[in-house]
DNA sequence: TAAAATTTGTTATAATATAACATTATGTAA
DNA sequence: TTACATAATGTTATATTATAACAAATTTTA
């Protein structure tokens, strides 16, 4: 089973979850949600989440705590991701802007350190709540 | 009190500790070290710490739930941050770069909507840890 | 098929954050 | 200066988010 998808069962219970919605879902949300198919325990769905965080299919936004499902082919192994939040409606959108990855991922400080990995969360209000 | 600096006793005490630190403190590391000023229950501490991210003081790293105390002069009202998390020790800089920053807030997606404020980690190893 | 690595199940608990309410302090404007 | 509004404080309880620790089962690899 592992070989076909790459997801365990619980892993893909609950990134066919996250990956359904409309929004950002939180961990006791998706616990609650899977109970039925027999995830009954916080430690199975963290660890699951993990699992699909660090393989890139799906993205924690930070500012939230909530998990989205990556929408961006180019980010399988999601080392630059960028998000838009809407402050009103909580609306998140992955935002896949060719230019913008180029620029963060060549990125060097003042010191000229160069970052393997960035996650960039824009806020403001999207277009329906504007 | 108010007028001289802004600040109330509490946010003070907060400010101090935060400024003081070489490293981003968490809000229960914070309670454990203001409790001998008085400071006893974790509404005391997030209510200065949710003040003083407002007015700028203070930023949170998201990804470790921490907050340092703010470096660059140009963020009073803060909606531009940028921060370098060091993957192996830790540490957290302030990233002020006026490109990065101008590049970033006149960001504008695919649909033209425009963000009025962003955060942004860059994670990698730092200079003492490469 | 045996060993290694991964995933699962489970209980308990740690860490982070807020609700709700009473009180006091400060700022503002008549 | 009084009264009104706003902000800050103190307090108890509880909600939310996340991990430790250990035993067992499954899958992968060699």
């Amino acid at each position: 089973m592992y070989k076909e998808n790459n997801l365990s069962k619980n892993q893909q219970i609950i990134f066919d979850l996250i990956n359904k919605s409309s929004e950002p879902l939180k961990a006791y949300t998706i616990l609650f949600n899977v109970q039925k198919k027999g995830i009954k325990a916080p430690p199975q769905v963290y660890r699951a989440l993990d699992k699909l965080v660090k393989t890139g299919k799906i993205h924690k936004i930070e500012s939230k705590n909530a998990f989205v499902a990556c929408r961006s082919s180019s980010c399988e192994i999601s080392k630059a991701t960028a998000f838009s939040i809407c402050e009103s409606c909580e609306m998140v959108d992955e935002i896949s802007d060719a230019k913008l990855t180029k620029y963060l991922s060549s990125f060097s400080d003042k010191k000229g350190t160069k970052y393997k990995r960035f996650n960039l969360e824009f806020f403001g209000l999207c277009k329906k709540c504007k």
